[in-house]
DNA sequence: GATACTACTTACCGATCGGTAAGGCGTCAA
DNA sequence: TTGACGCCTTACCGATCGGTAAGTAGTATC
Protein backbone atom coordinates (compact mmCIF):
# COMPACT_ATOMS: atom_id res chain seq x y z
CA UNK A 1 0.00 0.00 0.00
CA UNK A 2 1.41 3.33 -0.80
CA UNK A 3 2.29 5.56 1.28
CA UNK A 4 -0.46 8.55 0.72
CA UNK A 5 -2.92 5.92 1.29
CA UNK A 6 -1.98 4.37 4.61
CA UNK A 7 -1.66 8.26 5.68
CA UNK A 8 -5.26 8.49 4.67
CA UNK A 9 -6.15 5.53 6.42
CA UNK A 10 -4.97 6.73 9.37
CA UNK A 11 -6.27 10.19 9.33
CA UNK A 12 -9.74 8.36 8.04
CA UNK A 13 -9.68 6.10 11.33
CA UNK A 14 -8.85 8.93 13.54
CA UNK A 15 -11.87 10.84 12.11
CA UNK A 16 -14.25 8.05 12.54
CA UNK A 17 -13.34 7.22 15.97
CA UNK A 18 -13.49 10.77 16.81
CA UNK A 19 -16.78 11.86 15.35
CA UNK A 20 -18.28 8.43 14.12
CA UNK A 21 -19.22 7.77 10.43
CA UNK A 22 -21.89 10.67 9.81
CA UNK A 23 -19.71 13.20 11.90
CA UNK A 24 -16.80 12.67 9.78
CA UNK A 25 -16.57 14.13 6.79
CA UNK A 26 -14.21 13.64 3.37
CA UNK A 27 -12.81 16.87 3.18
CA UNK A 28 -11.77 17.11 6.63
CA UNK A 29 -10.05 13.57 6.32
CA UNK A 30 -8.04 14.52 3.25
CA UNK A 31 -7.23 18.04 4.73
CA UNK A 32 -5.55 16.51 7.82
CA UNK A 33 -2.61 15.13 5.53
CA UNK A 34 -2.95 18.55 3.38
CA UNK A 35 -4.94 16.55 0.14
CA UNK A 36 -8.56 17.23 -0.82
CA UNK A 37 -11.14 15.63 -0.90
CA UNK A 38 -10.97 14.03 -4.24
CA UNK A 39 -7.76 12.65 -3.26
CA UNK A 40 -9.09 10.60 -0.66
CA UNK A 41 -12.07 10.02 -3.22
CA UNK A 42 -9.69 8.75 -5.92
CA UNK A 43 -7.68 6.14 -3.65
CA UNK A 44 -11.13 5.04 -1.91
CA UNK A 45 -14.06 5.47 -4.42
CA UNK A 46 -16.97 5.80 -1.89
CA UNK A 47 -17.17 6.74 1.85
CA UNK A 48 -18.86 3.57 2.40
CA UNK A 49 -15.62 1.56 1.08
CA UNK A 50 -13.20 3.86 2.53
CA UNK A 51 -15.04 2.78 6.23
CA UNK A 52 -15.04 -0.58 5.10
CA UNK A 53 -11.01 -0.46 4.70
CA UNK A 54 -10.74 0.73 8.20
CA UNK A 55 -12.58 -1.74 9.68
CA UNK A 56 -10.55 -4.24 7.65
CA UNK A 57 -7.34 -2.52 8.75
CA UNK A 58 -8.03 -2.64 12.25
CA UNK A 59 -9.72 -6.28 12.22
CA UNK A 60 -6.54 -7.21 10.88
CA UNK A 61 -4.36 -5.54 13.42
CA UNK A 62 -6.06 -7.11 16.21
CA UNK A 63 -6.89 -10.85 15.25
CA UNK A 64 -3.65 -11.81 13.85
CA UNK A 65 -1.77 -9.87 16.26
CA UNK A 66 -3.49 -11.14 19.50
CA UNK A 67 -4.85 -14.51 18.99
CA UNK A 68 -1.18 -15.50 17.36
CA UNK A 69 1.26 -14.37 19.34
CA UNK A 70 -0.55 -16.47 22.38
CA UNK A 71 -1.36 -19.64 20.57
CA UNK A 72 2.29 -20.67 22.51
CA UNK A 73 1.28 -19.84 26.06
CA UNK A 74 0.88 -22.96 27.95
CA UNK A 75 -2.41 -24.19 29.31
CA UNK A 76 -6.01 -22.90 28.40
CA UNK A 77 -6.40 -20.26 31.42
CA UNK A 78 -2.96 -19.03 31.61
CA UNK A 79 -3.67 -18.29 27.68
CA UNK A 80 -6.66 -16.90 28.08
CA UNK A 81 -5.61 -15.00 30.61
CA UNK A 82 -2.65 -13.70 28.49
CA UNK A 83 -5.18 -12.77 26.02
CA UNK A 84 -7.26 -10.56 27.56
CA UNK A 85 -4.73 -9.05 28.95
CA UNK A 86 -2.64 -8.39 25.71
CA UNK A 87 -6.61 -7.54 24.66
CA UNK A 88 -6.15 -4.41 27.40
CA UNK A 89 -2.59 -3.28 26.58
CA UNK A 90 -3.83 -3.09 22.74
CA UNK A 91 -6.84 -1.21 23.48
CA UNK A 92 -4.70 1.38 25.49
CA UNK A 93 -1.63 1.26 23.04
CA UNK A 94 -4.39 1.87 20.34
CA UNK A 95 -7.38 3.82 21.29
CA UNK A 96 -8.70 5.06 18.15
CA UNK A 97 -9.36 1.21 17.10
CA UNK A 98 -11.30 0.36 20.55
CA UNK A 99 -13.28 3.62 19.58
CA UNK A 100 -14.42 2.30 16.49
CA UNK A 101 -14.95 -1.17 17.25
CA UNK A 102 -17.85 0.38 20.34
CA UNK A 103 -18.87 3.13 18.25
CA UNK A 104 -19.76 -0.67 15.54
CA UNK A 105 -21.66 -2.19 18.34
CA UNK A 106 -23.92 1.10 19.08
CA UNK A 107 -24.86 1.41 15.26
CA UNK A 108 -26.86 -1.99 15.60
CA UNK A 109 -28.43 -1.08 12.41
CA UNK A 110 -27.25 -2.13 8.83
CA UNK A 111 -23.86 -2.07 10.64
CA UNK A 112 -24.24 -4.97 12.83
CA UNK A 113 -24.13 -8.00 10.59
CA UNK A 114 -20.74 -6.68 9.43
CA UNK A 115 -19.27 -5.75 13.04
CA UNK A 116 -20.12 -9.58 13.85
CA UNK A 117 -19.22 -11.36 10.84
CA UNK A 118 -15.98 -9.35 11.60
CA UNK A 119 -14.33 -8.54 14.83
CA UNK A 120 -16.01 -9.94 17.68
CA UNK A 121 -17.07 -13.47 16.32
CA UNK A 122 -14.29 -14.61 15.48
CA UNK A 123 -12.63 -13.49 18.51
CA UNK A 124 -15.66 -14.53 20.62
CA UNK A 125 -15.75 -17.62 19.43
CA UNK A 126 -11.65 -18.20 20.40
CA UNK A 127 -12.58 -17.26 23.83
CA UNK A 128 -15.43 -19.82 24.60
CA UNK A 129 -13.29 -22.76 23.32
CA UNK A 130 -10.72 -21.16 25.16
CA UNK A 131 -12.90 -20.93 28.40
CA UNK A 132 -14.47 -24.61 28.02
CA UNK A 133 -10.97 -26.24 27.70
CA UNK A 134 -9.94 -24.27 31.96
CA UNK A 135 -10.44 -26.64 34.93
CA UNK A 136 -14.13 -26.56 35.79
CA UNK A 137 -15.83 -25.19 32.77
CA UNK A 138 -15.89 -28.54 30.42
CA UNK A 139 -19.62 -29.00 30.65
CA UNK A 140 -20.40 -25.70 30.84
CA UNK A 141 -22.48 -24.09 28.02
CA UNK A 142 -21.51 -21.81 25.36
CA UNK A 143 -23.79 -19.22 26.71
CA UNK A 144 -22.19 -19.14 30.58
CA UNK A 145 -18.86 -19.27 29.10
CA UNK A 146 -19.73 -16.13 27.09
CA UNK A 147 -21.33 -14.20 29.90
CA UNK A 148 -18.16 -15.06 31.92
CA UNK A 149 -16.08 -13.78 29.39
CA UNK A 150 -18.36 -11.14 27.60
CA UNK A 151 -18.03 -9.57 31.12
CA UNK A 152 -13.82 -9.24 31.10
CA UNK A 153 -14.21 -7.93 27.67
CA UNK A 154 -16.76 -5.15 28.78
CA UNK A 155 -14.72 -4.19 31.82
CA UNK A 156 -11.79 -3.96 28.84
CA UNK A 157 -13.56 -1.80 26.26
CA UNK A 158 -15.03 0.03 29.28
CA UNK A 159 -12.14 1.27 30.31
CA UNK A 160 -9.89 2.05 27.38
CA UNK A 161 -12.69 4.82 25.98
CA UNK A 162 -12.72 6.34 29.30
CA UNK A 163 -9.40 8.00 29.25
CA UNK A 164 -10.43 11.57 28.31
CA UNK A 165 -13.68 11.22 30.36
CA UNK A 166 -11.79 9.68 33.55
CA UNK A 167 -8.77 12.11 32.92
CA UNK A 168 -11.42 15.18 33.13
CA UNK A 169 -13.65 14.03 36.29
CA UNK A 170 -10.27 13.15 38.23
CA UNK A 171 -7.11 15.03 36.99
CA UNK A 172 -4.52 13.53 34.70
CA UNK A 173 -2.34 12.32 38.01
CA UNK A 174 -5.55 10.24 39.10
CA UNK A 175 -5.79 8.77 35.78
CA UNK A 176 -2.37 7.56 35.66
CA UNK A 177 -2.46 6.11 38.82
CA UNK A 178 -5.95 4.39 37.84
CA UNK A 179 -4.30 2.76 34.53
CA UNK A 180 -1.59 1.45 36.65
CA UNK A 181 -4.19 -0.15 39.01
CA UNK A 182 -6.30 -1.31 36.39
CA UNK A 183 -4.23 -4.52 34.96
CA UNK A 184 -3.66 -6.11 38.33
CA UNK A 185 -7.68 -5.86 39.11
CA UNK A 186 -8.04 -7.12 35.86
CA UNK A 187 -6.41 -10.22 36.54
CA UNK A 188 -8.17 -10.83 39.93
CA UNK A 189 -11.55 -10.48 37.87
CA UNK A 190 -10.04 -13.06 35.42
CA UNK A 191 -9.41 -15.37 38.02
CA UNK A 192 -12.60 -14.88 39.91
CA UNK A 193 -14.73 -15.03 36.70
CA UNK A 194 -13.09 -18.80 36.46
CA UNK A 195 -12.55 -19.82 39.53
CA UNK A 196 -16.26 -19.70 39.66
CA UNK A 197 -17.33 -21.71 36.83
CA UNK A 198 -21.47 -22.34 36.64
CA UNK A 199 -23.05 -25.31 38.44
CA UNK A 200 -22.84 -28.20 36.04
CA UNK A 201 -26.57 -28.93 34.58
CA UNK B 1 -44.75 19.15 29.92
CA UNK B 2 -46.98 19.13 26.78
CA UNK B 3 -48.00 15.71 25.59
CA UNK B 4 -46.55 16.24 22.63
CA UNK B 5 -43.36 17.52 23.64
CA UNK B 6 -42.66 14.40 25.53
CA UNK B 7 -43.33 13.19 22.42
CA UNK B 8 -40.80 14.89 20.81
CA UNK B 9 -38.17 13.93 23.47
CA UNK B 10 -38.96 9.91 23.34
CA UNK B 11 -38.75 10.49 19.60
CA UNK B 12 -35.45 12.12 20.04
CA UNK B 13 -34.31 9.92 22.42
CA UNK B 14 -34.27 6.97 19.73
CA UNK B 15 -32.92 8.77 17.27
CA UNK B 16 -29.83 9.79 18.87
CA UNK B 17 -29.43 6.68 20.45
CA UNK B 18 -29.68 4.81 17.15
CA UNK B 19 -27.30 7.12 14.57
CA UNK B 20 -25.53 9.56 17.32
CA UNK B 21 -25.71 13.22 17.10
CA UNK B 22 -24.66 13.83 13.35
CA UNK B 23 -26.79 10.69 12.48
CA UNK B 24 -29.69 11.91 13.25
CA UNK B 25 -31.68 14.29 11.60
CA UNK B 26 -34.32 17.22 12.88
CA UNK B 27 -36.40 16.28 10.06
CA UNK B 28 -36.15 12.27 10.79
CA UNK B 29 -37.34 12.92 14.78
CA UNK B 30 -40.12 14.95 13.64
CA UNK B 31 -41.30 12.96 11.23
CA UNK B 32 -41.49 9.33 13.46
CA UNK B 33 -44.49 11.25 15.32
CA UNK B 34 -45.83 12.98 12.35
CA UNK B 35 -44.92 16.41 12.29
CA UNK B 36 -42.33 19.15 10.36
CA UNK B 37 -39.31 19.65 11.28
CA UNK B 38 -40.14 23.32 12.17
CA UNK B 39 -42.48 21.78 14.94
CA UNK B 40 -39.57 20.47 16.57
CA UNK B 41 -37.27 23.26 16.00
CA UNK B 42 -40.82 25.53 18.10
CA UNK B 43 -40.37 23.54 20.84
CA UNK B 44 -37.03 22.88 21.50
CA UNK B 45 -35.08 25.89 19.38
CA UNK B 46 -31.97 24.25 17.87
CA UNK B 47 -30.37 20.65 17.45
CA UNK B 48 -28.09 21.18 20.74
CA UNK B 49 -30.61 22.18 22.98
CA UNK B 50 -33.08 19.29 22.19
CA UNK B 51 -29.91 17.21 22.51
CA UNK B 52 -29.22 18.79 25.93
CA UNK B 53 -32.53 17.96 26.74
CA UNK B 54 -32.69 14.69 25.89
CA UNK B 55 -29.18 13.99 28.36
CA UNK B 56 -30.81 16.00 31.45
CA UNK B 57 -34.47 13.72 30.67
CA UNK B 58 -31.81 10.47 31.18
CA UNK B 59 -30.08 11.60 33.91
CA UNK B 60 -33.58 12.26 35.72
CA UNK B 61 -34.44 9.13 35.29
CA UNK B 62 -30.99 7.33 36.19
CA UNK B 63 -29.56 8.76 38.89
CA UNK B 64 -32.84 9.78 41.18
CA UNK B 65 -34.29 6.26 40.45
CA UNK B 66 -30.83 4.30 41.07
CA UNK B 67 -29.43 6.01 43.55
CA UNK B 68 -32.53 7.10 45.79
CA UNK B 69 -34.16 3.54 46.01
CA UNK B 70 -31.39 2.09 47.32
CA UNK B 71 -30.44 4.41 50.00
CA UNK B 72 -32.10 2.58 52.64
CA UNK B 73 -30.89 -0.63 51.85
CA UNK B 74 -28.79 -1.72 54.86
CA UNK B 75 -25.31 -2.24 54.88
CA UNK B 76 -22.52 -0.56 52.58
CA UNK B 77 -21.43 -4.14 50.70
CA UNK B 78 -25.29 -4.62 50.20
CA UNK B 79 -26.12 -1.44 48.96
CA UNK B 80 -23.65 -1.69 46.71
CA UNK B 81 -24.89 -4.87 44.93
CA UNK B 82 -28.22 -4.00 44.85
CA UNK B 83 -27.12 -0.97 43.23
CA UNK B 84 -25.03 -2.18 40.30
CA UNK B 85 -27.48 -4.89 39.94
CA UNK B 86 -30.60 -1.93 39.08
CA UNK B 87 -28.15 0.03 37.44
CA UNK B 88 -28.17 -3.41 35.17
CA UNK B 89 -31.62 -3.60 35.36
CA UNK B 90 -31.97 -0.32 33.57
CA UNK B 91 -29.27 -0.94 31.35
CA UNK B 92 -31.33 -3.61 30.16
CA UNK B 93 -34.86 -1.84 30.46
CA UNK B 94 -33.67 1.48 28.61
CA UNK B 95 -31.23 0.37 26.28
CA UNK B 96 -31.61 4.02 24.28
CA UNK B 97 -30.12 5.21 27.34
CA UNK B 98 -27.10 3.50 28.25
CA UNK B 99 -26.18 3.69 24.75
CA UNK B 100 -26.81 7.65 24.81
CA UNK B 101 -24.60 7.53 27.83
CA UNK B 102 -22.04 5.48 25.80
CA UNK B 103 -22.08 7.67 22.48
CA UNK B 104 -21.08 11.22 24.70
CA UNK B 105 -18.51 8.73 26.45
CA UNK B 106 -17.02 8.14 22.62
CA UNK B 107 -17.34 11.78 21.51
CA UNK B 108 -14.92 13.01 24.13
CA UNK B 109 -14.26 16.51 22.29
CA UNK B 110 -16.48 19.28 23.85
CA UNK B 111 -19.03 16.85 25.05
CA UNK B 112 -16.83 14.87 27.46
CA UNK B 113 -17.31 17.82 29.73
CA UNK B 114 -21.09 17.36 29.74
CA UNK B 115 -20.44 14.04 30.85
CA UNK B 116 -18.74 14.15 33.41
CA UNK B 117 -20.46 16.91 35.16
CA UNK B 118 -23.70 15.09 34.17
CA UNK B 119 -24.12 11.69 34.33
CA UNK B 120 -21.13 9.86 35.33
CA UNK B 121 -19.53 12.06 37.81
CA UNK B 122 -22.06 11.90 40.59
CA UNK B 123 -22.78 8.62 40.30
CA UNK B 124 -19.28 7.25 40.30
CA UNK B 125 -18.63 10.04 43.65
CA UNK B 126 -21.32 7.92 45.13
CA UNK B 127 -20.08 4.72 44.19
CA UNK B 128 -16.55 5.57 45.76
CA UNK B 129 -18.04 6.66 48.35
CA UNK B 130 -19.81 3.66 49.32
CA UNK B 131 -16.84 1.03 48.41
CA UNK B 132 -14.50 2.81 50.90
CA UNK B 133 -16.76 1.90 53.57
CA UNK B 134 -17.16 -1.76 52.89
CA UNK B 135 -14.58 -3.71 55.39
CA UNK B 136 -11.30 -4.37 53.83
CA UNK B 137 -11.27 -0.81 51.83
CA UNK B 138 -11.49 1.86 54.64
CA UNK B 139 -7.68 2.46 54.06
CA UNK B 140 -7.90 1.93 49.82
CA UNK B 141 -7.26 4.79 47.80
CA UNK B 142 -10.26 6.42 45.59
CA UNK B 143 -8.23 5.27 42.13
CA UNK B 144 -8.42 1.68 43.49
CA UNK B 145 -12.20 1.64 44.75
CA UNK B 146 -12.48 3.82 41.39
CA UNK B 147 -11.04 0.81 39.17
CA UNK B 148 -12.76 -1.99 40.73
CA UNK B 149 -16.25 -0.49 40.67
CA UNK B 150 -15.34 0.77 37.30
CA UNK B 151 -14.96 -2.64 35.89
CA UNK B 152 -18.32 -3.48 36.91
CA UNK B 153 -20.21 -0.39 35.09
CA UNK B 154 -18.19 -1.85 32.24
CA UNK B 155 -19.40 -5.20 32.19
CA UNK B 156 -23.05 -3.85 32.36
CA UNK B 157 -22.85 -0.96 29.89
CA UNK B 158 -20.71 -3.08 27.73
CA UNK B 159 -23.37 -6.11 27.47
CA UNK B 160 -26.18 -3.63 27.51
CA UNK B 161 -25.68 -2.31 24.16
CA UNK B 162 -24.67 -5.79 22.74
CA UNK B 163 -27.98 -7.00 22.41
CA UNK B 164 -28.60 -6.94 18.79
CA UNK B 165 -24.93 -7.94 17.78
CA UNK B 166 -25.59 -10.65 20.47
CA UNK B 167 -27.95 -11.93 18.86
CA UNK B 168 -27.22 -11.86 15.48
CA UNK B 169 -24.29 -13.79 16.10
CA UNK B 170 -25.46 -16.21 18.52
CA UNK B 171 -29.36 -16.44 17.73
CA UNK B 172 -32.76 -14.73 19.75
CA UNK B 173 -32.54 -18.20 22.19
CA UNK B 174 -28.94 -18.17 23.05
CA UNK B 175 -29.43 -14.25 23.94
CA UNK B 176 -32.18 -14.76 25.89
CA UNK B 177 -30.27 -17.56 28.14
CA UNK B 178 -27.22 -15.30 28.56
CA UNK B 179 -29.56 -12.30 29.24
CA UNK B 180 -31.00 -15.00 32.04
CA UNK B 181 -27.26 -15.81 33.03
CA UNK B 182 -25.77 -12.37 33.42
CA UNK B 183 -27.05 -11.17 36.48
CA UNK B 184 -25.98 -14.31 38.32
CA UNK B 185 -22.65 -13.68 36.69
CA UNK B 186 -22.46 -9.89 37.76
CA UNK B 187 -23.50 -11.00 41.34
CA UNK B 188 -20.52 -13.28 41.88
CA UNK B 189 -17.95 -10.52 40.15
CA UNK B 190 -18.93 -7.66 42.20
CA UNK B 191 -18.34 -10.39 45.17
CA UNK B 192 -15.28 -11.17 43.70
CA UNK B 193 -14.37 -7.10 43.10
CA UNK B 194 -15.18 -6.72 47.12
CA UNK B 195 -13.74 -9.71 48.26
CA UNK B 196 -10.39 -8.46 46.58
CA UNK B 197 -8.94 -5.30 48.28
CA UNK B 198 -6.27 -4.02 47.79
CA UNK B 199 -2.80 -4.12 49.67
CA UNK B 200 -2.83 -1.44 52.44
CA UNK B 201 -0.40 1.22 51.52
C1' DG C 1 8.59 12.14 -29.04
C1' DA C 2 3.96 9.93 -28.68
C1' DT C 3 1.26 7.09 -25.36
C1' DA C 4 -0.56 5.71 -21.25
C1' DC C 5 -1.08 5.57 -16.48
C1' DT C 6 -1.06 7.31 -11.63
C1' DA C 7 -1.88 11.02 -8.55
C1' DC C 8 -3.85 14.72 -7.87
C1' DT C 9 -6.29 19.38 -8.88
C1' DT C 10 -10.35 22.85 -9.72
C1' DA C 11 -15.00 23.35 -10.85
C1' DC C 12 -19.33 21.93 -10.25
C1' DC C 13 -23.69 19.13 -9.13
C1' DG C 14 -27.95 17.69 -6.53
C1' DA C 15 -29.34 16.50 -2.02
C1' DT C 16 -29.71 17.35 2.62
C1' DC C 17 -28.51 19.69 6.61
C1' DG C 18 -30.03 23.15 10.58
C1' DG C 19 -32.33 27.33 10.95
C1' DT C 20 -35.29 31.82 9.67
C1' DA C 21 -39.49 34.24 8.22
C1' DA C 22 -44.07 34.66 7.78
C1' DG C 23 -48.58 33.18 8.08
C1' DG C 24 -52.79 30.08 9.20
C1' DC C 25 -55.67 28.18 12.77
C1' DG C 26 -57.72 27.52 17.28
C1' DT C 27 -58.38 29.19 21.99
C1' DC C 28 -58.87 32.24 25.57
C1' DA C 29 -59.43 37.07 27.51
C1' DA C 30 -61.04 41.63 27.39
C1' DT D 1 -65.23 41.79 17.87
C1' DT D 2 -60.73 42.21 18.56
C1' DG D 3 -56.13 41.14 19.99
C1' DA D 4 -52.76 38.09 21.77
C1' DC D 5 -50.74 33.79 22.19
C1' DG D 6 -49.48 28.82 21.44
C1' DC D 7 -48.93 25.44 17.95
C1' DC D 8 -47.85 24.19 13.68
C1' DT D 9 -47.52 24.89 8.61
C1' DT D 10 -45.25 26.16 3.88
C1' DA D 11 -41.60 28.56 1.75
C1' DC D 12 -37.10 29.55 1.70
C1' DC D 13 -32.03 30.37 2.94
C1' DG D 14 -26.90 29.51 3.08
C1' DA D 15 -23.75 25.96 4.21
C1' DT D 16 -22.08 21.56 3.78
C1' DC D 17 -22.46 17.00 2.45
C1' DG D 18 -20.77 12.96 -0.87
C1' DG D 19 -19.77 12.37 -5.50
C1' DT D 20 -18.91 13.43 -10.86
C1' DA D 21 -16.40 15.48 -14.71
C1' DA D 22 -12.62 17.22 -16.79
C1' DG D 23 -8.11 18.50 -16.84
C1' DT D 24 -2.99 18.93 -15.35
C1' DA D 25 1.69 17.47 -13.87
C1' DG D 26 4.88 13.77 -13.45
C1' DT D 27 6.69 9.40 -14.71
C1' DA D 28 7.39 5.22 -17.03
C1' DT D 29 7.07 2.54 -21.63
C1' DC D 30 7.88 1.92 -26.15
Amino acid sequence: MSDTKTRLLDAATRHFADHGFYGASMAGIAKDIGLTKQALIHHFQTKEKLYGEVLRHISDRLLSQILRTHSEVPGPRARLESLLLSLQQSGADNVHDTRLVLRELLDNKRRAERASSWYLKPFLDALIALVKQVPGWESASDSDALAAVYQIIGAIHFFAISEPTLTQMFGKQEYRRLGEAYPARLRTLIAACLDSPPPSP
